[in-house]
DNA sequence: TATGTTTTGTGATTTGTTTCACATTAACAC
DNA sequence: GTGTTAATGTGAAACAAATCACAAAACATA
């Protein structure tokens, strides 16, 4: 276990999530048919933009007609892979794992946490109702619901070795949450996210602007 | 209030992050000096990336010498601005909300959760010591402590009313963890986090490594 | 069926970012 | 001191992303 990866998702796929996100509202909203223009200007970028990022992806419109939202919506869907759901597990049941596996508009986005684990006994059995395990299971049950999918909720100096055990298990994408830069196999996904550094990188925006 | 801004920091300044997180742990594993390659390894970029981001923010190191980690870190905390410590508020006290305000080592970063506001009365006086209040004293803690930063973990619905009540109050930063773009004028910084998106990324790119 | 209008789709161009290549400098050995 | 080596720092080159400009398609209207 040497080579590092670097995820990093495309630009381009970023900001079709943007899309989908706007679409999503609209179509609730009864709206059945979208321009480039129109998402355009609700995800703050050109026109030009949103065609170009569609073109990339095979997404095609109808010229002078626009784009169809439900056609969007389900091109999109295809594209994401949500035709299924997914299963997926998360290690560390503290603060942020807790909020996280108590959110309940994940399986609208296709994913299912399945399942949580944590060292501390104590939070394995917090509630009867939720699946909290030992790490002891996880073979078990990344066997079980065919896991290729973790979020990593533990503390630094857990996290690479959490993390060597669950690519030794099977885990294939990893959604990283400690702020550590994890080392994994070429073949493995990872995406480290610093909460700390999104909201410092405002701080330090604003006492920027300030200053001048 | 029509224009929307795109935040969207620096590449550059985001990996400075990256590399000062590094830092951090060296200095405490008692490691004084370090190379362009040392924090290349540990960010997985290129010892080259690392001296030009450097260059672009005018920090510079000893020829043959590398950095001293000291001296690096002084100078990357005076470019984030965290000689002080920024007062930060928190509106939305649900799952989310809590897991941010209970972390601890926000402060170490120079951020400081001042207070968290709730409509929920019965959030609002959930634990006694902890400073959760009425979106009602918005203004007054606004200006009691200076506060120009907010974090939102509301509901999506609610999410552009409060950016605005808040942007009317002052509040110059942004960090809103709820999926929609928020709106606000051009002299407010907005990072928007999606952690669905997050997520969904990952899972697709796995499903995609699999086709392969 | 022809004509005008609107909007897509995409090469060509511009702008931005990363890598390369090497001159420059500091540390160290002798 | 002087030479050798190991690092930085940065223009130049290569590459990537965004914007521009316009041809192609779809539709409405007559
Ligand atoms: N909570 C936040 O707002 C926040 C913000 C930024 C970063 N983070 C990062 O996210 C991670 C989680 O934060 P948190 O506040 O939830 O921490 P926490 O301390 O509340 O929770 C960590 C949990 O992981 C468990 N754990 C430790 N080692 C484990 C192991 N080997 N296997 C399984 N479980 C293990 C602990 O028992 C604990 O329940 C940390 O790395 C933290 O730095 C959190
Ligand atoms: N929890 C997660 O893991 C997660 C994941 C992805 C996205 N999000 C997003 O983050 C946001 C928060 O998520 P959550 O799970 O904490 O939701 P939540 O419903 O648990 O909490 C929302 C809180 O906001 C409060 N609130 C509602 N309107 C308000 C207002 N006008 N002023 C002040 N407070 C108000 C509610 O009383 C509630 O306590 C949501 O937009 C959600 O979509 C959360």
């Amino acid at each position: 276990m040497k080579q590092i990866t670097k995820h990093n998702i495309r630009n381009s796929l970023r900001r079709i999530f943007l899309y989908h996100g706007l679409l999503v509202r609209l179509n609730t909203m009864g709206v059945t048919r979208v321009f480039s223009y129109t998402l355009a200007e609700g995800a703050g970028v050109t026109p030009e933009q949103v065609r170009k990022d569609f073109s990339e992806y095979r997404i095609r419109g109808n010229r002078r007609g626009g784009y169809l939202t439900v056609t969007l919506l389900s091109e999109m869907e295809t594209l994401f892979n949500r035709d299924r759901i997914s299963n997926v597990i998360l290690v560390g049941m503290g603060n942020l794992g807790q909020a996280l596996s108590k959110y309940g508009q994940f399986i609208q986005r296709g994913i299912n946490i399945v399942a949580s684990f944590d060292i501390d006994p104590y939070k394995q059995k917090a509630r009867a109702d939720s699946n909290v395990y030992p790490p002891g299971r996880l073979q078990e049950i990344i066997e079980r619901f065919r896991v290729t999918i973790a979020i990593i909720t533990v503390p630094d100096i857990s996290a690479q070795e959490v993390c060597n055990d669950l690519v030794n298990m099977g885990i294939r994408g990893i959604v990283n949450f400690s702020p550590v830069l994890l080392k994994v196999p070429v073949y493995v996904v990872v995406n480290n996210v610093n909460l700390s550094d999104e909201i410092e990188s405002v701080v330090m925006s604003v006492s920027r602007m300030k200053e001048e």
